[in-house]
DNA sequence: TAAAAATACTCCATAGGTATTTTAT
DNA sequence: ATAAAATACCTATGGAGTATTTTTA
């Protein structure tokens, strides 16, 4: 499990749809779709079904989802504080654990 | 950010040890260094500081560990969950989102 | 001089891309 | 015939290994 397929599904999920999911993280459909099957794989169980043309939640996929949420969110909020601590006075707009290094 | 670079920070941490850390993830001391110092990087702060031979938690790294148990904690209960939906007679010993895939 | 971390380098596994196929409307 | 997901195949990035260097007790 990597953060990296966390991240495709988080996306996939709250859209139901892997190419919208796709185009909102500035990559192709396949590679969504692939690391979201690896992580299906990982875990033993189908996280989507495919429902019709598009992808829906099961419901263990749902319980994942809320659990996934809750894990980001304490990473997330580490690395806030990290900000913080780098610069006290700076409020930033809220990033996430998924942000590219630019440097 | 990636779960790798977690899990390798949380063995060195919990170790003050880099090389000890790299022992019980059965791999060389080289990539978990690397690793750490990516992860580094990209939180823009240090974790460790090099204490004569051996490394120690800087007070971020600290208040990062804290935050990284936590959210491994929210991940491998989501984790425990699938199991016990995968079957729910089964009690299993406790496994992590580290563990690999045999299959 | 020994123990540990950091770095240089090499290799290969795998993430991501393109193209295509499958599935359903 | 179109829209979407899945799959095949290819390329290249980067993760892990070995060897070496740096640092410090």
């Amino acid at each position: 499990m990597e953060l990296r397929q966390i991240q495709y599904f988080m996306e996939a999920a709250k859209r139901e749809h892997v190419t919208e999911a796709a185009t909102a993280l500035h990559m192709a459909q396949s590679p969504v779709s692939r690391q979201i099957f690896n992580l299906e794989k990982e875990l033993g169980v189908n996280l989507f079904i495919r429902e019709g043309r598009n992808v829906k939640l099961t419901m263990i996929g749902q319980m994942f989802l809320e659990h996934m949420e809750q894990a980001m969110k304490v990473i997330n909020e580490a690395q806030r504080e990290i900000e913080e601590y780098l610069d006290p006075s700076f409020v930033r707009k809220p990033l996430s654990c998924f942000q590219k290094i630019t440097s």
